[in-house]
DNA sequence: AGGATAAGTGACCATTTGGTCACATGTCAA
DNA sequence: TTGACATGTGACCAAATGGTCACTTATCCT
């Protein structure tokens, strides 16, 4: 069995969660956010659910972190992202799969 | 907050157990592969975890299976994992992310 | 028929995960 | 300097997850 290096695995644990991935489409969105913008997001939750979640996102490197006085800037970092989809993800998204998308997308919407 | 279609949430999931990887790696490497062949790959863990781990690749639809008398054949669908690719990552892999990645990669291996 | 082989089911368990809260610390600004 | 604001910490909890096992079902082969 392979096992992947870390940093994929990492990544792959961070993305799991649909919040997390939230908070790294308003980091997308707009970049260098605080602790406080970023709970503004998910009102859902309380800060301290989305300062665990920041915490884990930082430790898989897709978020650095900056204080600026008594706020905290989170800002995105893609690079793991690129790389997971280079060393793993690249192997199932190829040509032919794409085309297969494109099969099962037409087939989806012919609602005969 | 974005919520993202449940075949990305599946599928994210289903990609966040290094296992599962291994066993979609399987198949890549081997299309239609029985239960048992499966778990001869991962000795560390016995014939339930595994099938439980194929019954949630199953349920993320990067798995379909067909019986073949006593024998039931495990085969994997790349089409989530190139429409998640697709839909979430493909947003932050980018020509630019890329750049960095090249960077950062250069740097580490500077042993300067 | 009947034993060996392949897979399925449901109960069960330990650990991890996602989340909250009370409280502490640090920083700005009047 | 003191009160309001932004973030940090550790304890704590419920639920989900990853895994095992005893037992069952279905199929093949002789």
């Amino acid at each position: 069995m392979v096992t992947y290096p870390l940093v994929v695995d990492l990544v792959f644990r961070a993305l799991a969660d649909p919040t997390r991935r939230a908070l790294l489409d308003a980091l997308f969105a707009r970049d260098g956010q605080s602790v406080q913008a970023l709970c503004a997001l998910v009102p859902e939750m309380t800060r301290f659910g989305v300062m665990k979640h920041l915490e884990i996102l930082e430790g898989a490197n897709l978020v650095t972190t900056r204080r600026e006085g008594r706020t905290k800037l989170h800002f995105l970092n893609p690079v793991p992202i690129q790389q997971v989809a280079d060393r793993w993800i690249g192997k199932y998204a190829q040509p032919f799969t794409r085309a297969l998308v494109d099969l099962q997308t037409d087939l989806e919407h012919r609602t005969a």
